[in-house]
DNA sequence: TATTGTTATACTCTATAACTATA
DNA sequence: TATAGTTATAGAGTATAACAATA
């Protein structure tokens, strides 16, 4: 357990507060696909990963509220990537999961990301990808705390 | 430079712009002072770092656009927490300072956030912690690239 | 009575377009 | 003509409060 007196771990969140701030900022207009919001994007990239879920556990997952999720869902719904249907034990829930569509959309913006990626290439040296790969699932870890 | 043909580094791209999304909406929340707003704080910060900026540095900085920096900055000012000085060389410019009262209020949140900081590290281990204060200054590049 | 999800409404932050002043 | 900053306006995304249905 790191030792919270020492100055470098404040230094150390203070600038990965301000460079996660500014980062969203930047990947909100780099987004894959111009017609889905960043949490949309989210949402269908945790369905991909739990297969199905409530609204209500995407809420909580997503760090949103629960009528924010309700109009996640129905816009979701209407670009036909997501299907709702009604929860087998509990009649007030229900179950999100995503459709064929998704995939596909999914799968495309795999591909798209890649030229992001080789934009972001040019910049970093082999190292600081190192650095990042490492990093990358204690932020995920970080994010859903 | 790595080889984009890897899937790992596809899927540590992926996995980092999902954290960084996610993160940045937690962040959003744990304010360290009520009445700042992300930006707003990121701007203190930058002020804090380079001494002073015009409006326009700030909004490239920030990756905002110079009319949502006017609005930040004014708003800054109201609070007290910066100056809006005549640029010496080009009366078109301004210059933007950060105030005594800036300065504290920075100081008093450092104070804040290490209970954030607390807080998290019960739940990551050294390693963890290492992983993220070596990416931290790649993130921060990567913000401003 | 507690919980899941929804509707209605308002707020915050940011962007775009048009304008002013200076270079 | 180009640039720095501002004003006015609109849009996206989210939250809170009040409500319906079910547990």
């Amino acid at each position: 357990m790191p030792d919270l007196t020492h100055g470098d771990d404040v230094a150390a969140v203070n600038s990965l507060r301000s460079a996660v701030m500014r980062l969203s900022r930047r990947l909100k207009h780099q987004r894959v696909d111009e017609s889905l919001s960043p949490t949309e994007m989210s949402v269908l990239g945790t369905l991909a990963r739990c297969g199905t879920a409530t609204p209500g556990e995407l809420a909580r997952k997503e760090h949103v509220q629960p009528p924010s999720m309700t109009r996640i869902v129905a816009l979701l719904e209407a670009k036909g990537l997501v299907r709702l249907e009604a929860h087998p034990d509990d009649r007030r829930q229900k179950v999100v999961t995503q459709t064929e569509r998704a995939e596909a959309m999914l799968a495309e913006s795999r591909k798209k990301r890649n030229a992001w990626l080789a934009s972001l290439v040019d910049d970093l040296d082999e190292d600081e990808w190192a650095k990042l790969r490492e990093a990358a699932p204690v932020l995920e870890k970080l994010a859903h705390l």
